[in-house]
DNA sequence: GGTACTCCTTGACCCAGATCAATCGACAGG
DNA sequence: CCTGTCGATTGATCTGGGTCAAGGAGTACC
């Protein structure tokens, strides 16, 4: 689109916001500080509810939120896993359209939706930039249907680990050298919501791709990740190429 | 965003493009006619394959076409479904992330893409117009996880039938009056890959809702609706209500 | 120490939906 | 007319992952 692709690191946030473009709008940053501000949610705590009214939109700082959707009798799907410097809110939308909820401890960096709106519409690369991310998130959703209604169960979790792994190698911005380890910032159940499955099954495939030497653990949530294309041929990707990011 | 909700009716096109906003981009639209042409595909013709360099934007004229994903053993997965005035194409992208297929006989209106981008960074509302609709996808994406991660195959095969009622009806303004009926248009196979079920699940499950009544069938394709609120309830939609669109 | 959490693992069993296979109807071509 | 093709239906059987249930491991608090 543009190749404005340097982002804005604004004041004190320890991120850099992918919303804003630095290169052309250094004038409009001074809005953006204006109207900004910090908020701080619990483990556990639900952000927003669907169908309230929402009245800010922001980043990710530190810690990690959930788009969950549940139905009445309460199966529940995750439609989106936020990390820092995440996005999260929509432009010329009154209401969300989804729960948010922090599953770890979690800061964002918030602007006013109104002040944000206006800003919009009066520096264009902002309105192209949030275009650019919302389409990678529509890539990213419609890659999770694959998953969702064609990989098998085992191949659900190794694509999850991959992605988690790809996303912190672009988050920490290593090439990963020696070993390859992630911590998964989810609990069972939760991975379970993200991929379909029940608990059960994501413990039992983690145990077997265990037990054939995929990946080790060292405690529930540490991964090491031996061999990066053994895992993705596991997941089932074609063309992944074993490219991180 | 803006209230502009008026949309662009172009030329000799059929369909309203809702990619761009009558009211405030009268002016525009010239530039807009200078850059379109149309192009016609064959039932079962690829448009474009994924990876594949993209020139043009553009919006379904008439027909039907699909965006799919398939692995490399074969298995497919339906990621998108485009009727007629739905946007194609990605402003900012190169390449195409997924298969797109003319399913029926299509038209298509086009915007060679260098010219369209150029449009929209000088007209912030197309940007935010994009924008919209992206979202718009974004959230069908999100509750079609929910679908594939949770439904039970007959969940699966009552939300399809109402969600292109709902379609059916949006796009010819129509509030049904007597009885409500829907053509499919997509062949068992196509509803499977839609739904990640095998075809057999689909006509299996299509003849249980004809045996209990929820619907009737007349030929293969074309389904009668006598209680579009049981349709719903069998679809496991909480708070649809029963309004389409 | 004991108790009570929460999260995870493992086993036994079952069922929804996949797989394999036969048949049917509609339609086109020779 | 027969023959072939394509989509749809229906039946029989199998199996991956769900369900139910019983521990285990880590941590916090009394």
């Amino acid at each position: 689109m543009n190749d404005h692709s340097v982002h804005v690191q604004c004041g004190e946030c320890p991120i850099r916001h992918r919303a804003v473009c630095a290169r052309c709008e250094t004038d409009e940053l001074a809005k953006l500080e204006q109207i900004k501000y910090y908020r701080s949610f619990q483990a556990g705590q639900t952000i927003i509810w669907s169908g309230d009214r929402m009245e800010f939109v922001g980043s990710v700082v530190t810690g990690i939120a959930t788009l969950t959707q549940t139905m009445e009798d309460g199966r529940r799907q995750m439609v989106g896993l936020l990390l820092p410097s995440d996005f999260v809110g929509r432009p010329g939308r009154a209401t969300a359209a989804f729960d948010v909820t922090a599953t770890t401890d979690l800061v964002m960096c918030c602007f006013r939706k109104k002040p944000f709106e206006d800003l919009m519409a009066t520096t264009p690369h902002v309105a192209q930039r949030l275009l650019e991310m919302t389409l990678d998130e529509l890539d990213a959703a419609r890659e999770w249907m694959l998953l969702l209604g064609r990989k098998t169960a085992r191949e659900k979790i190794a694509s999850l680990i991959s992605i988690i792994a790809r996303r912190d190698a672009a988050l920490h911005l290593k090439r990963a050298s020696g070993k390859l380890s992630v911590v998964l910032p989810l609990t069972r159940e939760e991975m379970a919501d993200y991929l379909g499955l029940t608990l059960e099954t994501v413990s039992r495939q983690i145990s077997a791709l265990k037990k054939e030497g995929v990946i080790s653990l060292e405690g529930n949530r540490h991964v090491q990740i031996p061999d990066l294309d053994r895992l993705l041929e596991e997941a089932g990707d074609d063309s992944d190429g074993g490219m991180l990011v």
